[in-house]
This record gives structure tokens, C-alpha cells and sequence, in this order.
RNA sequence: GGGUGUUUAGCUCAGUUGGCAGAGCGUCGCCCUUACAAGGCGAAGGUCGCGGGUUCGAACCCCUCAACACCCA
């Protein structure tokens, strides 16, 4: 073996073997276990938060495989609309294109031919990281079958009347030409004004301050609001404003929606073009008038003057002429929300429009009730409230996009516009009755990506066909996402699925935080702060890091500040860490929180991690390769250290059930590190080296035996957060231990026995390790070269203690580095020595020659001074006499004893210090 | 405005039923010790955000306040 740990060396082979063999795909034998890959875009690359994401449904699936389930772990990817179709049009811009010109099947060729070439890149990436997911059974949210479901579901709901088509006002994004859902506008404070307009009354006796945000609509003013108890205006409710620039007159209003106390208290009303206006609108019945056209351009509802120019160009022009009209009262700065489009970052614009809807409560109800009743669990479960909050808002979802790329709406209309729903042409003629002379043309649009998307746990398990594998593996066991779409998708996975398959799509739901970068930024290439989590495994030079962080930006003026701090902050690029190490990273960070800040020195430190497998391992072959690793009928001795190291085993083995059931992957990760590096590797191969060189046969066979066995075992247990390292070294290791097996993929995950955990075995090596840590810190402290063999003399021990130093001694001198050890009577005087105590037992190493007398009082003064603290802590406790009336019994006594101990120990450190001053 | 969180060592975070405040990284010593210098051995470092309450006992339960973050309007 390599004296280091190299992650390239073994990674792509075992994937490739793992995928070739099959390994990954249902046993069809046991329980199933099943989890849907929250599918990535086509347009997609892996990213840090698919990496982590990505980690964690691969770790439970590894488990619950080695655990003997059947096990599936669902493939797909998304058609990502809107996406995809910006990205192929951007193709087609660089060839002076647009999709107008190619026409709309030429276009969605296009699309499906980019997708065949460059699309689902991810799928490989996510292959790097190791994931076990089914790639035979692949979906694509576009292909055949998925696109049946989506037909399926639409003419069902229509026919129930859940799915209706209604003009409403929608948030229209300009830019992409399409309405899009709530849900896809974001909303961030910006720097505005409020202007402050002068509406003259039509009578001419007087005039209104109005404040707005935006001028320009007073185009499509309808009506001027004021709350109806407001005194400065009750009396003009019902009075006509002469609406400036036009020449139009619009009623004065009461409704209670608006605020007196903001700006004037006088609103103006835009039913057509703000959603707070449009309720007004509705319940005074006000026109709408619509003045934008699709690209939010004035239309031809406003005076010539205005047509044609694009909304701000028009701000300016209304706010100018309404100044040269003495109209303008004032323009104050004022923050205020705008509006975007996730995608496009066009500000969107509220548009009246016809468009198809879900109608939402009938399926919320129940969704709500599945979350309710505990048929599904949000882990944390403090994640429920967010999802109540929003299921019992929440409004019709609109559905119809107008872009070209998805699931083309399967609804046509007659030359009439009556609409007809179903499968197909032919499926709507024959349910509708129409003659073949009916001209049918399909509805343009089509539907939000979250629609298909909604329907992923049911229909990539072939719904809806009722297969075998629908049967099998619905409701899925887990779904594993971030809590920023717990909106977007898990509550719509849940109506679509109750609705559909009559039950749950999951039945837990852990929900993850979000991967932010080291000082708790998001992660986005405008920040220029983005990991690539393919970087981290595989390495990368600075210069590479550079330009890949400042080429294709947004903003082309941030790429100096870009590159300056990533020339600070990895001034070296950065180093191959490996797969194993990334995902071990992700682990260990997958605590409750809901940001998580990645720090690249902690997946180094896991690295390391590996490395000290790696070599621990080396440790065991060199020991075990080609010797008696008691797997035949030889007697085998089990010594105490071997005890002890299988009973911290079970315990172990315990923990990581358990941590893993309750999603505390943070603490699995803790467990399996401190298990490895503090147990096995510091004390117990330590321990194994004096009894393999000096025990007998049966004994060193015992030490053999368990050298490799709880390898193994602790190789099986760590597989499923490092799947590599573990197989690499799994396929070396488990034939001494006598395990037969292809890959440890497919071996059990370790099951703790109580009938090998040793009590016994515990306290003895806890001793024996406070009898080295003693001496030890007198070393270090006292600056003695660790090279350095002591003798040490013992006083003061019970016959227990006896025992153990003639059981241990070749332990103890092995570790502690001691020439030999030498028992005094109780009552013996003793040369001036340092003193550790093991319980009443002291450890003298004479100073002599080695020590400093006052460095040694200045050690045990400060060792004292702790002690006095902790005592007199503990000691009032005691006094308190309410204490020991209330407290626990066992609570009390465990202090006393407490205290015995501590003044029995400070008593013969002050006896020593005594001893040393009068020297 | 409504909601949800967070605040513990220099940094990043654990802390289970209320009972001795922990880890990793960083820092400081000593050491190339035949698995591992990507290492070993040891050490220092804390007003558990502030104030109050409940309790024999509070990082943990309750209340007030503060700062920060996110979601919704």
C-alpha cells in the first residue's frame, strides 16, 4: 500500500465496477426503502448544495441497503422550462436568431437536440460523488411517460372542476413574455421615490394630493381611494377627479383597504396594473384599463403622446409634464419592495391576462390534514409550521406559462374560443362529441415545470400504469430537501399525490439547510463566491479558480474585487481532497441549523481523516497479512484491550443506528470519527503493538482476530458516508477477517451485540489510560524529552491497584515510555519527586537530574488551585440544605463522593508540595 | 406589519430528561517514536447575548429586551 492516502487512485474504478455489476438497482427482496431524487435541471451543474444534498440521500440509502431493504434510489432529472428554454435561445442569439423565426416545432427540436449533446451533465457529476442512485430506471420529466401522467393529471382535475382558466392579473415578466407564479417573483428593497401628484376635482374646487410609487400608471387610473372615516376627505367621496394628462374623470372612492396615515392618505387606483388595486377594483366594480403591452410598453389606452414608450421612459415623461402642469407636489426618496422574476430579473410587471389555475383549496385541505394527522413528519418538525403558515394562505396556483419549452396545456378551443380538455385531438372530438368539421386549434401554452414536477414521486414509478413498481415503492420513505422549495414542491408533492394516489408521497420529510460559504454568504457567481464541489475533489491550480469565478458575470466591473479575494483566500488554488472527504465534510455539517457555512479547512481536516484510515489500516495488513488471524480452529485468547476496544465497538455501532434514524448526521459523523481516531488508532493499535511482539500465541491470534474484525466493521460503518476509501480497503481487510463478499456495499451494516460489551474491560483500560495520561503530563510539563524512558515509583495503592499493575505492566511501560516501575510501602520515605494520582494511587517520578523543583511546585499550585475551586463549588452545594432535602439521591451522593475524591487528592498534593518546599 | 430561527472558546459548531460546559479548526510548548509530520504527546483558552423569574440546582424551562438571519405581506 502507498504510505498516503491518494483519493484519485481509487475512485472512478469502484464507481464504474459498482454501476457495471448492478449494485445499485432494488434487491426486490425485503421492506422497501425508497427515495426520490429532488431532480436536478437539465440546464444544471452540480453545486455545492446538490453535493450536500446529494450526500446525505446517498448516505441513507447505502444504510438502508446494507440494512437488507429493498432499496431504490429514484434517477431523474427536470426539463426546467424557462431555463432550458433561455439557454437555447441564447444559442440561437449568437447565430442571430430567434425562436420566432425558427417556428415552434423547429425551436423544441432545438431543444430536445441541445439536451441530447450537452444536457444532464449533472448525472455524471453526481456519478463522481458517488451516488447510488438506479441509473437504469432514469426519468426525465419530458419523456413519454411522465408527459402521459401530465395529461392524466390535467384532464382529470379539469373534468372535476379544479383546473378552470380565468383572466386575472398576473405577475408578467416582460422580458421572458410569460406570466409566472408567485412563487418565481422575488421581491427585494430597492431605492425609489414617492411622488406626490396634485389631482385637480372636476368642479374645480380643489385639488387631491395623491402619493405613488408609480406615476406612470396614472394612465389607467380608474379611481382615487381615501379610507371612508377619514375626516379630511369623507365629505369628497362620490366627487370626480379630472384626471391630469387625460381626459378622463374618475370617481372618489371610500375603501377601507388604504391607509390614512401613508403619504397623503389619498391613493390613486390602477385596478389593472397593482394587486392591491385590483381588489379595490373588484369591489367598486372600476373598469381596468390595461396600458402596457407584453413588453411593458405603453399601449394604445393612453394619449398618443405616451404610445409605444417603454414604462420608466414613461415615468419620466408623466412626471415632467405633470410638473410643467404645476401638478407635481413633491418627489421624496422612499425605499419599497420591487418585484422580480427569479429567471429573467426583469421587474415584473401585474398584468390582466387569461391564464389556466388550480383551483388550491380542495387539495390544501387534505395536504394539510396528511401533516396534521402525522402521516407525514417534517424533520425537525419545527419545519410543519412554516408549511401550515403557507398551506392556509395560500392562493390558486397559476399554471399556464406562455413560453414554448414543456408540457404543451391539452386544452383546444373551437373557432367560437369554447374550450375543450383532454388526452389529445382525438380523445377531445370523441369525448366533446365534435364533428370532424370543427377547426380545433391546441392552447399555445404551456405548463409550469413545478406541475410535472409535483407529480415525480408517483409518476417515475410509471404512473399511470398501476405497476409493480408503484406498488412497491409508494409512498416513497423520505423525502430530503432544502426548506427554500418546501412550497414550491414538497406541498405540492403532497396534493398531487394524495389527490392521485390517495395517500401520502412520503412519509418523513428532512428538511437540510442551506450550503453558504465561510463567512455565511450565499453561494452565487455574482458574489463570485462559488465552490465548485468538482474543484474540491479533484483540485484545482488558483489561475483556473480565477477565471472560472470571474468569466460570464453579470456584473463584468465586480471581477477585480472577485479576484482579489479569491487570490486571499486560496492563495495556493485548491488541493485535491477527494470525494470521500467532501462527503465526509457534508456530514459532519448536517447539524439543525438552516444556514451551513463551509469552511474548506474542515473537509483538509477530514482528508486527514481519511488518511489516518488509510494508514491504520496499513497498520493492520502489516500485522495480519499472511498470519493467523484466528479464523481456524487455533485458540484464541481475547485480552482485555481486545475486550475493551469491542465493547467501545457496540457502543459505536449503537450511536450510528441511532443517529442515522433521527437524521443527526452531524453526530453520526462525530461518532464514527472519535471512535476511529481517539479509540482504535490512539489506544488500540497502541495497545496492540506490545501484545503482538510479547504475548503468547493465543493472545497475539486474539489481538490478529480483533485487529481486523473491528476494521471491518468500523469499514462498513463509515460506508455509507465514504463509500471509496471503505471498499478500497474493505476488499483488502475483509478476507483475514473471514468475511466472503463482492463489494461492502452489499454487506450488512454492523449490528451491536450486548453480549460482547465488557464493563469490566471499560473501567480497567480507563484506569490504565489515567495511569498514562499522568505520567505524561509530568513529562510534557516538565519538558522531558518524550524519548525518554522513566522510572517511576508507585505508593500508596490498594491491592486492586496491585493487581492492575501486574496485569498491565507491559502496557504501562510501553506506553507511558517507562524504564521500569518500582512499589514503595505506604510508609516509605520517597526521593523528591513530580506526582500524578490515579485515585488514591501515587505516581512519583523522582526530579533528580530532571526536574525543576520549582517548576514542579508551580505545576501542582496550579493543579491545587483548580481543585480548591471545583471543591468548594461542590461543597457549598452540599451545605445547601435544601439540597440534600430535594435533590435526587443518587444526584447527592455522586457529589459527595465528588468531593471525597477532591479533597482526598488535594490532601496529597499539598502533602507533595510540602514536601518538595522543604527539600 | 405577521411568522420562523439564531446568539456557547479566537473561528465554525455540538450540548439528549434541568445535575462536573464539549468537539473540529486555529494558537502555544515538546517530539521526524518503524501505521500515519496529512503525524504523536501535552497545554492554554468560557460573564453560555443582556436583565429578570421558576427551581435545591438553569446553556437548557418561562418572561422582557437587544442584535443578527430568513420567510410571508
Amino acid at each position: 500500500m502507498e504510505k498516503t492516502y491518494n483519493p484519485h487512485a481509487i475512485e472512478s474504478q469502484w464507481y464504474k465496477t459498482w454501476e457495471s455489476k448492478g449494485y445499485f438497482a432494488p434487491s426486490n427482496h425485503g421492506p422497501a426503502y425508497c427515495i426520490m431524487i429532488p431532480p436536478p435541471n437539465v440546464t444544471g451543474t452540480l453545486h455545492m448544495g446538490h453535493s450536500f444534498q446529494d450526500t446525505l440521500m446517498d448516505l441513507l440509502t447505502r444504510y438502508y441497503r446494507m440494512q437488507g431493504y429493498n432499496t431504490l434510489w429514484q434517477a431523474g432529472i427536470d426539463h426546467a422550462g424557462i431555463a432550458t428554454q433561455m439557454v437555447v435561445e441564447r444559442q440561437l442569439t449568437t447565430k442571430g436568431l430567434t425562436r420566432q423565426q425558427l417556428g415552434r416545432d423547429a425551436f423544441v427540436q432545438k431543444v430536445w437536440d441541445w439536451k441530447g449533446q450537452s444536457g444532464g451533465q449533472i448525472t455524471q457529476q453526481l456519478r463522481r460523488m458517488g451516488a447510488s442512485l438506479d441509473w437504469a430506471t432514469e426519468r426525465f420529466t419530458m419523456d413519454d411517460g411522465l408527459s402521459q401522467a401530465v395529461r392524466e393529471v390535467f384532464v382529470r382535475l379539469y373534468d372535476e372542476g379544479l383546473i378552470y382558466r380565468g383572466t386575472r392579473l398576473v405577475n408578467w415578466d416582460p422580458v421572458l413574455h410569460t406570466a409566472v407564479s408567485d412563487l418565481e417573483v422575488v421581491s427585494q428593497e430597492e431605492n425609489g421615490s414617492l411622488w406626490h401628484l396634485r389631482y385637480p376635482l372636476a368642479d374645480g374646487t380643489g385639488y387631491l394630493d395623491v402619493a405613488t410609487t408609480r406615476p406612470e400608471t396614472m394612465l389607467g387610473d380608474t379611481a382615487v381611494a381615501v379610507h371612508p372615516l377619514d375626516e379630511r376627505y369623507q365629505a369628497l367621496i362620490g366627487k370626480l377627479i379630472a384626471l391630469p394628462l387625460t381626459d378622463r374623470t374618475i370617481p372618489i372612492i371610500g375603501d377601507e383597504q388604504v391607509d390614512p396615515e401613508f403619504g397623503s392618505g389619498c391613493v390613486k387606483v390602477t385596478p389593472a396594473h397593482d394587486f392591491n388595486d385590483y381588489a379595490i377594483g373588484q369591489r367598486h366594480q372600476l373598469p381596468m384599463i390595461n396600458i402596457f403591452t407584453v413588453d411593458a410598453k405603453l399601449n394604445d389606452n393612453v394619449p398618443p403622446a405616451y404610445r409605444g414608450l417603454d414604462r420608466f421612459v414613461a415615468r419620466k415623461k408623466v412626471v415632467e409634464e405633470l410638473k410643467a402642469a404645476d401638478l407635481l407636489v413633491d418627489i421624496k426618496p422612499h425605499k419599497l419592495t420591487i418585484p422580480r422574476g427569479d429567471r429573467s430579473l426583469a421587474v415584473i410587471e401585474p398584468f390582466l391576462t387569461d391564464q389556466w389555475y388550480v383551483k388550491i383549496e380542495p387539495l390544501a385541505l387534505p395536504a394539510i390534514q396528511a401533516v396534521v394527522e402525522g402521516k407525514i413528519k417534517f424533520v425537525p418538525d419545527n419545519w410543519s409550521k412554516t408549511y401550515f403558515e403557507w398551506m392556509r394562505n395560500i392562493q390558486d396556483w397559476c399554471i399556464s406559462r406562455q413560453i414554448w419549452w414543456g408540457h404543451r396545456i391539452p386544452a383546444w378551443y373551437d373557432e367560437k374560443g369554447k374550450e375543450y380538455v383532454g388526452y389529445d385531438e382525438d380523445h377531445v372530438r370523441q369525448k366533446y362529441q365534435l364533428a370532424n368539421t370543427v377547426k380545433l386549434t391546441q392552447d399555445p401554452d404551456v405548463l409550469d415545470t413545478w406541475f410535472s414536477s409535483a407529480l415525480w414521486p408517483f409518476s417515475t414509478l410509471g404512473w399511470p400504469a398501476p405497476t409493480e413498481r408503484l406498488k412497491s415503492f409508494y409512498p416513497t420513505s423520505v423525502l430530503v430537501t432544502g426548506f427554500d422549495i418546501i412550497f414550491f414542491w414538497v406541498a405540492r408533492m403532497i396534493m398531487m399525490g394524495l389527490k392521485f394516489m390517495g395517500d401520502v408521497p412520503f412519509r418523513e420529510v428532512y428538511i437540510h439547510g442551506l450550503i453558504r460559504d465561510h463567512d455565511g454568504q450565499k453561494m452565487s457567481k455574482s458574489k463570485g463566491n462559488v465552490l465548485d464541489p468538482l474543484d474540491i475533489i479533484d483540485g484545482v491550480d488558483l489561475e483556473t479558480l480565477v477565471t472560472k469565478r470571474t468569466t460570464g458575470l453579470m456584473q463584468p466591473e465586480m471581477a477585480p474585487k472577485i479576484e482579489q479575494a479569491t487570490r486571499h483566500q486560496f492563495p495556493q488554488g485548491i488541493p485535491a481532497f477527494g470525494t470521500d472527504a467532501l462527503r465526509f465534510t457534508f456530514t459532519a455539517l448536517a447539524s439543525t441549523g438552516r444556514d451551513i457555512r463551509f469552511d474548506l479547512a474542515r473537509t483538509e481536516g477530514y482528508r486527514n481523516f481519511c488518511n489516518k484510515l488509510w494508514n491504520a489500516t496499513r497498520y493492520v495488513l502489516m500485522n495480519t497479512e499472511g498470519q493467523d488471524t484466528g479464523l481456524g480452529d487455533a485458540p484464541v485468547e481475547l485480552s482485555l484491550t481486545d475486550r475493551w476496544i469491542i465493547t467501545k465497538l457496540q457502543q459505536v455501532e449503537q450511536a450510528a443506528h441511532q443517529h442515522i434514524q433521527a437524521y443527526r448526521f452531524d453526530l453520526l459523523a462525530q461518532s464514527l470519527y472519535e471512535f476511529t481516531w481517539d479509540e482504535y488508532c490512539d489506544w488500540y493499535l497502541e495497545f496492540s503493538k506490545p501484545l503482538l511482539q510479547q504475548a503468547n500465541e493465543a493472545q497475539q491470534r486474539g489481538t490478529r482476530r480483533t485487529l481486523v474484525r473491528v476494521l471491518e466493521a468500523l469499514l462498513r460503518l463509515l460506508h455509507p458516508i465514504m463509500p471509496f476509501i471503505t471498499e478500497e480497503l474493505w476488499q483488502r481487510i475483509a478476507p483475514l477477517a473471514g468475511k466472503m463478499g463482492d463489494t461492502i456495499m452489499r454487506q450488512p451494516y454492523p449490528q451491536s451485540q450486548v453480549e460482547k460489551m465488557d464493563s469490566t474491560a471499560l473501567s480497567e483500560i480507563e484506569w490504565i489510560k489515567q495511569f498514562i495520561l499522568g505520567v505524561r503530563r509530568i513529562r510534557a510539563e516538565m519538558d522531558i524529552n518524550p524519548g525518554k524512558s522513566l522510572a517511576v515509583l508507585l505508593q500508596n495503592g490498594s491491592a486492586e491497584d496491585q493487581r492492575k499493575l501486574q496485569a498491565h505492566q507491559p502496557l504501562l511501560l510501553r506506553l507511558a515510555r517507562l524504564e521500569h516501575v518500582q512499589w514503595l510501602e505506604a510508609k516509605a520515605h520517597a526521593p523528591e519527586s513530580a506526582i500524578a494520582l490515579v485515585g488514591d494511587l501515587r505516581i512519583l517520578i523522582p526530579l533528580a537530574g530532571l526536574i525543576d523543583k520549582a517548576a514542579e511546585i508551580k505545576r501542582l499550585e496550579k493543579e491545587m488551585e483548580k481543585l480548591r475551586k471545583e471543591l468548594q463549588k461542590s461543597q457549598a452545594k452540599l451545605e445547601n440544605p435544601n439540597f440534600a432535602a430535594r435533590a435526587p439521591k443518587e444526584v447527592v451522593e455522586k457529589e459527595q463522593q465528588r468531593v471525597n475524591e477532591m479533597a482526598a487528592s488535594l490532601q496529597q498534593l499539598e502533602v507533595q508540595a510540602e514536601k518538595i518546599r522543604q527539600i
